[in-house]
DNA sequence: TCGCTAATCACCCTAAAGTATGACGGTTAA
DNA sequence: TTAACCGTCATACTTTAGGGTGATTAGCGA
């Protein structure tokens, strides 16, 4: 620090809080000594011991401030906002989409047969389960795959997956 | 509070706490006479000037060292985590099951084919595209619904997508 | 009543998928 | 150095899928 910089109470605060733990005692000290010169004028004469000891008053409460102000200040609360994500299975929130439904032309029994065909079963299985001839099944499928636009009921599927016909 | 009630040191202590900065400055004071009280034993007698002049200084400082310790002391800050849950469809950021995978034995080549498969390919178009025999093509295929333990090649994709080996 | 469509079924044929078996070169771990 | 895979390919065969065509029945609306 330059010789000639005015010691301004501005100066002596920035230097304070880049050094305070140093500095703390020390200009405790010196507040108390000014105190104690300043007082001498109205009060009687005071012995060097007394000066010593209200200096070591002022310390100890000074302390006692700080500890205490330490001691019980409320900590401020940080709300630190974690996104938790979620995997969710498409299935779970799944609705249909009605509309790439009535756009294509597909009709019910169309669907019924799609959706058991994305669930692996092949065309005889589908005639069993929907207690139909493998016939119709296959000009279900047929149907299917022209409306789609698609050549392989593996094809379809993907398709129909991407446009939520399907779950 | 009861009348009977022990005034401990721990009771001030959860009194304070509770009521601090109501009672801080009234506290100091509280200390500050029985310190005079108990050195007036073995100093000079003071008058009572003095003891009020005395008090004055520590409650000054007191003051004074609770606000420095406001002003300078970094602020407690308590992290408080709180979770937002993001429900995602697992379309959209998917990550192999890689678990699934070694439990299952499948090889890299056998997993390039099934994602092939998932797309909708047909055999050739898959031997096409990896630049191998139809007939390699199929003995891949046999390999995995042997691993996948399913007989179709749809039947195979949905167990797939469902132990998230493909997305 | 007529025309349209969904739904059902049948037959024939081809393409694709899938099964079974074997073979060969390469890597890797026991 | 075996044994166990992996990856590649082949042949032969069976099953399934898919295309094409046609037919019947039922319902629905003009």
């Amino acid at each position: 620090m330059p010789a000639q910089r005015v010691i301004s109470l501005k100066n002596i605060f920035l230097y304070f809080a880049s050094h305070k733990s140093t500095l703390l005692y020390g200009i405790a000290m010196a507040l108390l000594l000014l105190l104690l010169r300043f007082l001498e004028l109205r009060f009687v004469v005071f012995s060097h011991a007394m000066e010593v000891y209200i200096g070591f008053i002022a310390l100890i409460f000074t302390l006692l401030g700080v500890w205490l102000a330490l001691k019980l200040a409320k900590p401020k609360t940080e709300m630190v906002v974690v996104e938790k994500k979620i995997y969710v299975k498409s299935t779970d929130n799944f609705f249909v989409n009605q509309d790439a439904v009535t756009q294509l032309g597909l009709s019910s029994r169309e669907i019924e047969v799609l959706q058991l065909m994305a669930d692996g079963c092949s065309n005889s299985e589908i005639a069993e389960k929907l207690f139909l001839s493998l016939n119709t099944i296959k000009t279900h499928s047929s149907r299917l795959f022209e409306k789609l636009d698609v050549k392989r009921r593996t094809q379809a599927v993907e398709k129909a997956r991407q446009l939520s016909i399907i779950s």
